[in-house]
DNA sequence: CCTATTAATCGTAATATTGCAATATAACAA
DNA sequence: TTGTTATATTGCAATATTACGATTAATAGG
């Protein structure tokens, strides 16, 4: 029903299947390394650096900013956008959990 | 349109994007999970594991190994499904290397 | 052969996602 | 104020995903 059944599973599990579909993108993937590229955090470019319409960039900013991964500052008509590192952090502990629990079972690598 | 523009990125972008939606739904992430705790391997009792309808269940087993996570031999009427360990290692590098861009650029944890 | 068991597939319904044009909003500049 | 620029929101169309009942296929056990 393209309805995921949130119920029968646990908060951690949802929390990393939300975090994991934030990065089931290209664009939005794209949108991450862009802004670790630029050191100065001022965006706005994103539109012709990716190559999708504005209203599209714009939805897939607001997807990322929900999630907690980017935060935005009004500066005049421009809004800046760059990594939460802090929430980067995060993320990146809950995700390398989850990818390192093969170390408990077999060999591997 | 539901429909991603896959042609204006980049190979990488898509790979991973890909193996990022596939973390994208719990009952995946359960599945994975219970492959990992488990050590002989035999499966077959996801469906009352998890609590979803066995269609369903077979249809996340379907997407779990058409990226390649999984694999499953058939053992007489069951199939027995386990993690592929080396697509495991081989994903983790590439998320990994993902995760980990934010050490080129500035202060972080 | 017949039947039960297991998993895959089909068909379908409901909801989600992606994408864009058009419009709205907000701030600056003249 | 008026016009310009940058971003967000709205409305809509097309496609994707999730879920399940029903069916099918394949095998094991009598």
């Amino acid at each position: 029903m393209g309805i995921t059944k949130s119920e029968i599973f646990t908060t951690e599990q949802n929390q990393l299947a939300a975090l994991a579909k934030t990065f089931g993108h290209p664009a939005r993937l794209m949108i991450l390394q862009h802004l670790f590229s630029i050191k100065d955090c001022v965006c706005g470019d994103l539109v012709e650096e990716i190559g999708l319409a504005q209203a599209t960039i714009s939805q897939h900013l607001t997807v990322l900013k929900n999630v907690g991964l980017i935060k935005g500052s009004v500066a005049g008509t421009r809004v800046c956008y760059c990594i939460d590192t802090e929430k980067w952090c995060e993320m990146k502990h809950i995700m390398n959990a989850f990818l390192n629990q093969d170390v408990n079972s077999n060999d591997c690598c």
